[in-house]
DNA sequence: CGGGATCCGGCTTGATACTG
DNA sequence: CAGTATCAAGCCGGATCCCG
């Protein structure tokens, strides 16, 4: 009874992601997933292309990316432009929505790498005993 | 050259998590997890037990949680507080490095959650083609 | 270049059971 | 209550081949 159908009282939102069978909470793990929010920053500068992703993101293979891609694009989170020239070009690049998420992303991401000198100290504090 | 050793040109930052080698990486891949933002934004109204953390994240399996707050506990997010009565009472709770970044990741939530009709919009218009 | 399709090994996850 | 131990299932991710 803590989290049925969105309409808890956790929070005062229609959407609840504390609710497994809420759609938001998808949606979420989409955005905040291993490459998701990493693919967003790398777009955050600007529309790029798959391989320029891929570079960017260090460590993704295709077919994550890939599936990541698609999965934020269908979010409408993410525009794919592709002209039918040869060889083919692709790009991507954040819609309004899709931006507004991602300042969200950028701010966290930004916060953490800034205390990671905290993290880190707390870390060895914690490994230490 | 796009990303070796934390000491990259994409952001001025000291912790690039655009990089692989670097650590803020996993600890924003910990903070971002399927369920430590989930459990993040748990504790942020304050804090919480063991069975009231895993009612209050719905879905979350024993081991899952205890797993999530081992790693938000070791990266200095989260504080165990525990007393040795009988029965055990244990209580998790925000640190002030946690709260700080628990303020960014409740920002995004907020965010998904508040944008989710766009969201759906988008996924019937993807789904329809 | 920009991917989709497939196969496969391995880490991650989720029930279940058990302990203090 | 607050977890750990164990085990099976499954998804992740890499490699490979393919196409337009």
């Amino acid at each position: 009874m803590d989290a049925d159908e969105c309409t808890q009282q956790v929070t005062d939102f229609a959407y609840n992601v504390f609710s497994q069978a809420c759609p938001s909470r998808a949606t979420l793990e989409h955005v905040t997933g291993r490459w998701g929010s990493l693919t967003l920053g790398a777009l955050s500068g600007g529309a790029l292309r798959f391989n320029e992703l891929r570079r960017h993101v260090d460590g993704v293979s295709e077919k994550m990316l890939s599936q990541t891609l698609h999965a934020l694009e269908r979010n409408g989170l993410v525009h794919r432009e592709a002209r039918p020239t040869n060889p083919p070009h692709v790009e991507y690049e954040l819609t309004p929505l899709g931006r507004e998420v991602t300042d969200q992303v950028m701010s966290l991401i930004r916060c953490v790498e800034g205390r990671m000198d905290d993290v880190l100290a707390a870390r060895a504090r914690y490994d230490a005993r």
